[in-house]
DNA sequence: CTGTTAGCGCCTTCAG
DNA sequence: CTGAAGGCGCTAACAG
């Protein structure tokens, strides 16, 4: 690897006049910056980017951390994050917290002099961490999916509850009333807004809650396909499920189907998200869309503005939408 | 951001004590190693790693270039890549490339000096350009999916003819004759291998290849949707279909449920991964899994081996297996 | 227009 | 055991 001196010497010139032609600041004599530009060629010259960011105190750099690779969106956060990044001809570099706060702290801290502003998707971090992390670091951060009443960070967030809402007057419009409802790590204001979503519908339409129609999943097919099985185990009597992603509702769905239970005739089914998956199950399923692609799209140019300006804190706020498809029908009176 | 400076003026110490207790070299008095360490916490100090790597020339991490965030086993190599990386104790740093060679190529010489060793999971460089980088770098960098005859880089790679071969068989056994193909992109050696292994089989059963019977797809589930569908407009005659991964073949699936075709006692169908979605779908999907898990294990450990110490160029070989479940069974007689 | 001179934050001989 | 000094590769005033 050659260094900026090799050119120097090819060149015939000083380091601040190729330093002055890489970074096309100041005047270079077009003859001189030819001769700069075809040194540098010969050599395969690049500039060092650690060296320029340590010089200059700019990296070019966002950093992108989520709590874990397998997050539920998290490919299209990704592709949806690396073509802004390069868009803004920033580079992005993407880090894992393992689902370990404590790692995922100490990822952050250890990522401020590597990038000019941070993207957090976090589902680990309470938000008490993250208002510290906000004060602690000397770089802005742009928080996806959190959203607190007061704006003490900037953040791109998903209205929740209501989206829960929409699934479940969905199912109440279509004469459902036995709901059962496949739940996410409660952990995290994400689960507990969708839960309150959910039994806030059910209070509004006066069906009391049934404590034994609720089950926990961890946003995997797996779980959403125990989770059904053991409503069914249980006898519960219900017509319609709602699990809190689209991953346990097609898991649900295909423990209904080994049961023999007709989906939607029988029961009914919704998720969230809108995976890129569930129009290819039969029944196709019905959805609430969630625009992740277009939160990320924000966050991450947000996140990019700010490495070069700063922005009073604002929150970003995005809504769910009805993805009516084949998995709910109107119940079906009992004979 | 405090700055090693300012450790040493709370400390009372000089630079190169402060240096020596970040780094655990060389011999300090207890009672002043504990001096430093308490400024050190005191500040909430962190080593600047820019200026760490500038010195020693050693990142401490790894770089992992794909060509494409939404890629085939982007979620399962991200994962087990981190995990791997994190037990080392190294920096993940992540790219892609945008499926552009040019970029891609440009990233990969970019990353040189931000990495100590790079993995490369590419689908669209060559394997010309791939050997000019592993010449032009003065980093080791492990090839994921390619196998050249010569061992010219290190690679961990999967013998794709032989998993073809594998589904074909399976086929046949079942007394299949007429089965379609559904490819991927034909642009790279993965396209090709897998060809090759579809047209072999068929050679050795002295089945006339039929050129009507070959689909291109993307990779993707709704290309082997529409491939699927392609072939049903034509009227083809097939009684089984192979996919050349288990998206597609999820994908036509779908598009035989919506022909009303049943799978698999009319049509058989099998894929080529063990992607973690396809036991959830009806009829579950046979298929031959791909170890990707396991290849990028040995790929990263490989990487950061080589980190520290370089070994010869060695070619890690990984195999398919069948995975039988639901979507294949014996083709009927006609009638 | 171009070269000289200091750093950026850290590590690493080499003395002491 | 500790400090002073030089350097990693690059940028950024400041002269000229």
């Amino acid at each position: 690897m050659s260094t900026i001196l090799d050119v120097c010497k090819l060149a015939g010139v000083s380091k601040a006049t190729v330093s002055r032609v890489i970074n096309g600041t100041g005047q270079v004599k077009e003859s001189t910056r030819d001769n700069v530009f075809s040194a540098m060629k010969e050599l395969g010259y690049r500039p060092n980017r650690l060296a320029q960011a340590l010089a200059t105190n700019k990296t070019h750099t966002v950093g992108l951390v989520v709590s874990d690779f397998d997050g539920i969106h998290f490919g299209l956060l990704l592709k949806q994050a690396a073509a802004s990044a390069e868009l803004a001809n920033k580079q992005l570099i993407v880090t894992d917290g393992h689902n370990d706060p404590a790692y995922e702290y100490e990822v952050i801290l250890q990522l401020e002099a590597q990038c000019d502003a941070i993207v957090l998707y976090s589902r680990t971090l309470t938000d008490d961490h993250i208002q510290l992390l906000h004060k602690q670091l000397t770089i802005p951060i742009v928080v996806i999916n959190r959203d607190l009443p007061e704006q003490l960070f900037h953040s791109v967030s998903f209205q929740q509850e209501n989206a829960v809402t929409l699934m479940m007057n969905h199912l109440l419009t279509n004469g459902h009333k036995d709901i059962a409802c496949i739940t996410g790590h409660m952990n995290n204001p994400t689960g507990i807004a969708r839960l309150n979503g959910y039994k806030n519908a059910l209070k509004s339409a006066s069906i009391p809650f049934q404590k034994s129609l609720l089950k926990n999943g961890h946003y995997d097919m797996k779980s959403g396909y125990q989770a059904c099985q053991s409503l069914l185990k249980e006898k519960s009597n219900f017509t319609a499920i709602i699990a809190f992603n689209d991953c346990m509702a097609l898991g649900a769905l295909r423990a209904l189907t080994e049961a023999g239970i007709n989906v939607p005739e029988q029961v009914s089914i919704i998720g969230i998200d809108d995976d890129p998956v569930s129009e290819f199950f039969t029944p196709r399923l019905t959805t609430v869309k969630l625009p992740i692609v277009e939160m990320t799209k924000q966050a991450v140019e947000l996140a990019i503005t700010l490495c070069d300006e700063s922005k009073p804190t604002h929150s970003y706020q995005y809504q769910g939408e009805l993805i009516q498809r084949e998995s709910v029908m109107p119940v079906k009176l009992k004979a």
